[in-house]
DNA sequence: GGCTAATCGAGACGGTACGTCAAGTCTTCCA
DNA sequence: TGGAAGACTTGACGTACCGTCTCGATTAGCC
């Protein structure tokens, strides 16, 4: 079907190299003061290598944050807000605690100056928050929680997007209850029944 | 107490037309592709004469942002729900048609290289639509439609951070009744009494 | 002596080709913007193929300027000086209109890389001048026009150094009765007699 | 006349270092290994202000090679032969044992890539010794050495063009007596009355 | 009215990174 | 083994801005 491979082929260990060095350079220098002339020297590679397999800084850094997405098992606490406390208060322990911040704010520097990989980067780990979501929000529905005819778009967005706001576009402080009160008031929304 | 002010003074002019030409900039070419250079040659200064007022392209941005708010009236239309309606939608349809997508997008910009001058953006425009919501707000309670109670962040933040995350972070695309939607859900987690 | 020939034999179609196209690469396009690349792809040939032959590309270069070497008779019109103005009008002609010029640059790019190439080149065009010019010397002397005694080596370095200088390192423009001119200046240099 | 100096002036030094260092970069890389790059750092200086005076590496050579022309007294030895012979003898000397040989082959280089600035470089070292040979043959002429209507041109290109010929194009060594065999039949040429 | 001081335009300067090109070597598959 | 394809390192290309600096020419207030 596809064409067989000719020529030397790519060596994979200079993929992985170079997406960790990328990962790296986020987390410690923020996606302004990363180049790729310093990802290509922190992972040990000439610069055309990168530009080999990545045609700018903007791809590179998707790339990189994609890779960084890891599985986290749903929570399965017994009730919708049990669930969405966990994943809402993960998050934000994610976003201030872990290098999901650092990650998020370079994708979107890199979805500003190229609007048109949005795409490519929805695929990506907000995409795997969505599905948690509307894990937890079937079971809720499933017992009965939620009627069914809830604004399921709606469950993520109240949700994750005021975290976001506040975490990621202003940079304001996030209180350590926050999580719960925002679930608290979106669960009401939702005409939860408890 | 302020020394008298020696030398030449600045010109007014000059102020006016380096954060008009770096508003037109922050528009037409977006955050990372403006650079100090071009706002002062499209501003028809010298790079010093920038220099000499913001230390660098973020804090140009910054101010060039804040000239951008313009005073809009507090809708007052009789109930909660009608208010909340017309802040989102305005604000969706700005964002959407006119520049201020292009504004918040690289305010964020301007943050994530320089997140030091946050308090400085707070300030601006963000603040302007909590104040708008609080006015709202505290007209519904004098209504008694709102519980005295209510938690007053979360009416700011649900309703404007669903609408950041998918037109800002994400780009994606916002259907024409999300606002509506997103008012009614949230409007029950406050506890509406209508 | 040398061992049996093992494996497949190399491809004499594709020598041909790779000196054509070097040839073709010189006359269009000059030494230093010829790239071994650009043959390789000119002749349809990998790289490595061109890199099997020539170590680099001076040698690739002084191979193809050799291939360029055409065979012409000797004149014979009867005097010295009738035959070395043929000889001399020649050389400018083609220095001017055909591809010697472009061959003869390239060929001095090529030493001014790698010196010690030099006797390597030394045994191609310029000493097929040199015996050239030998053979009508011979000739002369045999007639009397010259005495035997003559500085066989100032007739050749007179002639042609001259045509070389304004030609080739100062990209001088060449008078039409330039080589005349030459010509009879040096006959009397050389004690014709006439 | 000439508009008013504007902007801050270009620092004399500046100058001095980068032509002091390509020429240093000539005489002991050679021309093809020389690399603006390498300039800019052998003189301290940074690439762009190197390229802010010259386009490219062919200009910069050229104005390195023309700073190199050293100005030499003009021989007044009594006799043409004497003078020509001094000249001549001098130049291939510096050819081979001074830095004359790099200046050339480089200028050569410089005017192989560049053949539109030929007459930029016509104006340097060739001149300062066509016009030395102009002086020791006027004053042949007027001490009746030379008839009045001497072909002036052929002086020069004869006496130069062998050397340049055997020095520069064809690397061959140039014996002890060359240059006095030279100039004995080039006189013989001019119709040297002694 | 001259002095002092800051503004303003212009552009040089040392830097850093850009994205591209070619050099020459190496690795893999196919014939 | 030869040949084609292409990955890989290396190094330079010429460009764009960065933020600092040094000029000369204004343009004020103060003595």
């Amino acid at each position: 079907m596809s064409s067989a491979p000719r020529g030397r082929p790519r060596d994979a260990d200079v993929d992985a190299r170079i997406v960790l060095a990328a990962r790296a350079a986020i987390i410690d220098t923020g996606y302004d003061a990363l180049s790729v002339e310093g990802v290509a020297a922190r992972a040990g590679v000439a610069k055309t290598t990168v530009y080999r397999r990545y045609p700018g800084k903007a791809e590179l850094v998707l790339a990189a944050v994609a890779s960084a997405i890891h599985e986290a098992p749903v929570p399965d606490l017994g009730s919708l807000r049990l669930d969405l406390e966990r994943l809402v208060d993960d998050h934000i322990h994610q976003l201030q605690h872990g290098h999901l911040g650092a990650m998020v704010r370079a994708l979107q520097l890199a979805l500003a100056e190229r609007p048109d990989l949005a795409p490519l980067a929805s695929g990506g780990f907000l995409a795997e928050r969505k599905r948690d979501v509307d894990v937890v929000v079937d079971r809720a529905i499933a017992r009965g929680e939620l009627p069914p005819g809830v604004d399921r778009e709606m469950v993520f967005d109240l949700c994750f997007g005021a975290v976001f706001m506040r975490g990621i576009v202003m940079h304001l402080p996030i209180a350590r209850d926050y999580g719960h009160r925002l679930v608290a008031t979106a669960l009401r929304g939702y005409g939860v029944v408890e």
